[in-house]
DNA sequence: GCCCAGGTGGGTA
DNA sequence: TACCCACATGGG
């Protein structure tokens, strides 16, 4: 599986290069974005934190300050802002109980207890709370999102119904605890589920991962 | 008109 | 555990 992991990993860097994640100008940003971006592409995430920087709500105390209707209008393009702008809300009140609204000390604290409090917010789940401590915090926690699981479903490697705290222990263990190779990895899997392969085409000729199928010999496909 | 996108939580069996 | 559903925009 070491090997694997590691043969995915060169394989996607060679065929999309350096993804240069998270996109944000501030560890706050990165937070709003991570919620924004529940089941969202990253383009409406773009306008959301475009209409947010513009209205100069760019802080937890900015988002607090903002009517919850006024604040669902900012980030419409994201989908569900109703729910959303009370899980903003929500994560900006715990920035400032825990730290006084001083996100740098927010994300300092020990990242258990940290990833305790943000699962303790109502709309902040795993992956959600993974994002933060690795591409806020730059804790080396393992992102597992969908695209993971279809990825080593359709390489033979898992049935695809696998707990996400067991996806994250596999890769956890067999690879080195960098959150710089983890914030890559995570991107490259995304950038992969993107083009790809998982979705309507069965198999695309290009994928980089072609050939890595456990059971190419019978099938003659890979991952797409 | 259709499908899907860098999810989460609540309900039911 | 495993499904189902609500949430509810915008681009291809």
């Amino acid at each position: 599986m070491r090997e694997f992991l590691r043969e995915v990993y060169e394989r996607l860097y060679a065929h999309f290069g350096r993804r240069r994640w998270w996109s944000a100008d501030s560890a706050f940003e990165v937070i709003v974005g991570a919620i924004l971006t529940q089941q969202v592409s990253w383009k409406n995430v773009e306008k959301a934190i475009a209409n947010l920087r513009a209205g100069n709500a760019l802080s937890a105390g900015a988002i607090l300050a903002l009517p919850h209707a006024e604040l669902g209008l900012l980030i419409r393009p994201t989908r569900y802002y109703n729910q959303k702008a009370q899980r903003l809300k929500d994560v900006c009140l715990l920035i400032n109980e825990e730290s006084g609204g001083d996100t740098g000390r927010f994300l300092q604290q020990e990242p258990g207890s940290l990833r305790r409090r943000l699962l303790a917010v109502r709309g902040i789940g795993k992956e959600t709370a993974d994002s933060i401590l690795l591409y806020a915090a730059g804790r080396p926690v393992f992102v597992i999102d969908h695209y993971t699981h279809r990825i080593l479903q359709r390489l033979g490697r898992t049935h695809g119904r696998e707990p996400y705290d067991e996806l994250q222990r596999l890769f956890e263990a067999h690879l080195p605890r960098d959150p710089a190779l983890f914030n890559e990895y995570h991107a490259l899997l995304v950038a992969h589920g993107h083009h790809l392969c998982l979705k309507t085409a069965p198999r695309c000729p290009e994928c980089p991962l072609s050939g890595l199928c456990a059971h190419a010999s019978q099938t003659g496909g890979a991952a797409g």
